[in-house]
DNA sequence: TATTATCTTCAATACTTCTTGAAAGGATCA
DNA sequence: TGATCCTTTCAAGAAGTATTGAAGATAATA
């Protein structure tokens, strides 16, 4: 039966997607709902996610909340129906920007925060020191202040690419293309 | 004493980075040992890392062989010295570069071979098809083509800011302010 | 209001990953 | 060669994460 074709590419997809995730600290199995929401063209409930999974209803209902959380899923609500249904973003880029923002803010803007403390800290002891140890503070001052310039960096690459990449990656490509040359 | 301001700044550090990497599936261990010998000003050896971390010997050998692996550290000798002393790349344009490139390969790779495989599948089933299961197919490919799309734009992206930020992500950011607005 | 359908929570448990420390392996020195 | 110093390995155990399933909460219906 060809369906069956489909649904091995499907659930091929959904274990390396699951895999991958598992690499980047994110739970195999949220990925993997993710995956298989994904893939859906209808909306999918519950009991179609445990069926499909093999997952309880517990994993199923915790892991759906956290994508709804990231933003990566939807609610979807049918009238005559108790049941909830949930749906995924499948807009790539969307995707994209979603998980990126998201987990700047909250993994990326910590340690930059805490650079920013440090930094302060080594400037307040620098006063009033010679010799070495003035020295020192400088190797200190000078490794900490690369790594937020690079964030910063980072920063503003992303935004940038966030606007002008709406419409796909291409157009920053090639005039970054140029840049290169 | 001020030495304890740079040491205390130094300890924050390690302990958010090791944090952060913990959160992107890296060993929190690991992740210490790299924070500490990138703001040492010498390279350090075994010892110091179990002093300064509280960790084991094994420990410390485990984690440090794995950042050589990455390439992130390097083992240095000192002559007339039989331990061996560590210290890590400073460059932080550079420690991307490792990271990224190591990390697509070993992680982003393997599912772009893995949904270039599930078109073939769909692509080949749909033969014959039609109606209501043709349109489906299509549905699923357009699902895995606009992932492929996407990680084939993010690799030249990588490419190119690599190649052009070599000397920082500055005129980078400035190209592609130009084209965002 | 009672009943039924569905969702959420959480303590217990299964699973995975990390760390330890001691033993074995290697290299250098006298 | 034997003694010494240092590194690596790995089985056992600790620590951390994820999953389950059933009880409790919630909401729609009759």
């Amino acid at each position: 039966m060809v369906e069956d074709a489909f649904e091995a590419a499907r659930n091929l997809f959904i274990r390396r997607w699951g895999e991958m995730a598992a690499n980047w600290g994110i739970s195999r199995t949220m990925a993997e709902i993710h995956a298989l929401l994904y893939m859906a063209t209808v909306p999918l409930c519950t009991d179609d996610i445990m069926e499909q999974l093999a997952v309880s209803r517990g994993s199923a209902s915790m892991n759906v909340r956290e994508l709804v959380k990231w933003g990566l899923i939807e609610r979807v609500h049918r009238r005559g129906d108790r049941k909830e249904y949930f749906e995924a973003e499948t807009d790539v880029w969307q995707m994209f920007e979603t998980i990126v923002r998201e987990r700047r803010r909250r993994e990326v803007q910590p340690i930059v925060e805490t650079i920013e403390r440090c930094m302060v800290m080594i400037h307040d002891a620098k006063r009033g020191l010679h010799g070495k140890v003035r020295k020192d503070a400088g190797a200190y001052e000078k490794r900490f202040a690369d790594i937020l310039d690079f964030c910063e960096g980072m920063n503003s690459l992303f935004n940038l690419v966030s606007k002008a990449g709406r419409g796909g990656l291409k157009p920053v490509v090639k005039t970054l293309g140029k840049l290169a040359r």
